[in-house]
DNA sequence: GCGCGCCTGTCACCGTGGTGTCACCGGGGG
DNA sequence: CCCCCGGTGACACCACGGTGACAGGCGCGC
């Protein structure tokens, strides 16, 4: 298992790395944001252990750069301040784990651990088109590095349209797909949905409309 | 599976080439852009590697006209600064994928052979005649690498017309498979769609009449 | 238990582009 | 020479999709 660190406190970042590393994993260490950025794109990693608090490039922008990534990398928040408003935000930015200083040892490690198993299951399956990603499995979108904050049926129809990239699908196959059973045909909350999703995904416009042949994305 | 390498680096489009052959794969050089468009005109390739930084016409620019071609091409963008920024350009200019350097050589292969199978399975549903293709599952049809924008109806009259290659349709059997039951036999409505497909598809004439016996499209 | 907010679905209205009709024209064959 | 078939251009309709506003419902937090 790949695991980088990401740690301004020089001795802490150490301590860390030495640690995961008796426990059999490949771990690289960073010591600031830019660092890391560039670690990042060379290689895949698994995991990211990830303090918040970094000199130049903030710990929240690498973390929104590695979930936008969307190759099912996970990331391991480190904050100082534990309270739990910091603990939403960081989880709000894609983090896959948050872990208060200061923490114990052996916690860390079962949580790195944890969070490896779940990344070797979540590689495949990420969306992309353009500067859009979509993780199916986290419930997560991004645009151009934004996140989207999308309700559970909008998600569900960007993700159809994603599956069929470049191909149109009706606003029957979409309610097939995204809507139970139960739906009623002549219900307009489709085109609604849509529209919906048009605003938050912003421009430049992703969906086109085929008159009288549904929407698509791509193509 | 045919692949175009797009590499100016010499040692490195070789290394790469001999790797990708060794996977079984039909593998095409090019030294810079302007070869790189000569050859995607002169053949249809599954993926291009298409390195970013080339002499000449740029990457990116090759790129653009691959996803314009619109012939389920994937591309596979190498470049040699790894920042997210450029990562997600290169995904806004219709890249399907995206590796910076350096890269490890098992990863290219994988990547290739990926986006090889999302253009295998991209291709086959395509109707062509001479320079015009058609993809009934996409809804898109192109003339000459030129994209044609037109109506539910009159792409269903050519698709019907592009199933009977060489046979002629009358004005009746159009009727009967591109509007639903209820037309009115004595509509002339067939006479004008064919008219607006043919304004559409523009010079030369693709659509011939056979004088009180329908339309036809090739033979 | 209560109230607030978000997601969802409905409705009415409107602009527009695809579609069908019509009248006219041109040419080839009987 | 006439007639019929098909090409051509203009026009009108209407259904489809976009848009904005509103209401019900569910969950969450206080």
């Amino acid at each position: 298992m790949r695991v980088l660190v990401v740690e301004d406190y020089e001795i802490l970042a150490a301590a860390v790395a030495m640690g995961l590393r008796r426990e059999g994993m490949a771990v690289d260490v960073c010591a600031d944001g830019e660092q890391a950025l560039e670690a990042l794109a060379a290689a895949r990693y698994d995991v990211v252990v990830l303090d918040r608090d970094l000199p130049g490039v903030h710990g929240d922008d690498v973390c929104r750069s590695v979930v936008a990534g969307g190759d099912g990398t996970r990331v391991l928040m480190l904050t100082a301040a534990g309270s739990v408003r910091q603990r939403v935000a960081g989880l709000g930015l894609g983090a896959d784990d948050y872990l208060p200083k200061p923490f114990d040892f052996a916690e860390l490690v079962a949580r790195v651990r944890a969070l490896g198993r779940r990344s070797a299951a979540a590689v495949p399956p990420v969306l992309e088109y353009a500067d859009l990603s979509v993780d199916p499995a986290r419930r997560t979108a991004f645009r151009a590095g934004r996140r989207l904050d999308l309700g559970p049926k909008e998600f569900a129809v960007l993700e159809c349209l994603l599956r069929q990239l470049g191909r149109p699908l009706s606003a029957e196959q979409l309610l097939e797909q995204a809507w139970d059973a139960a739906a009623d045909p002549f219900t307009t909350t489709v085109k609604t949905t849509v529209r919906r999703l048009r605003v938050k995904l912003g421009d430049p416009p992703l969906i086109d409309t085929l008159r009288g042949g549904g929407y698509r994305i791509g193509g």
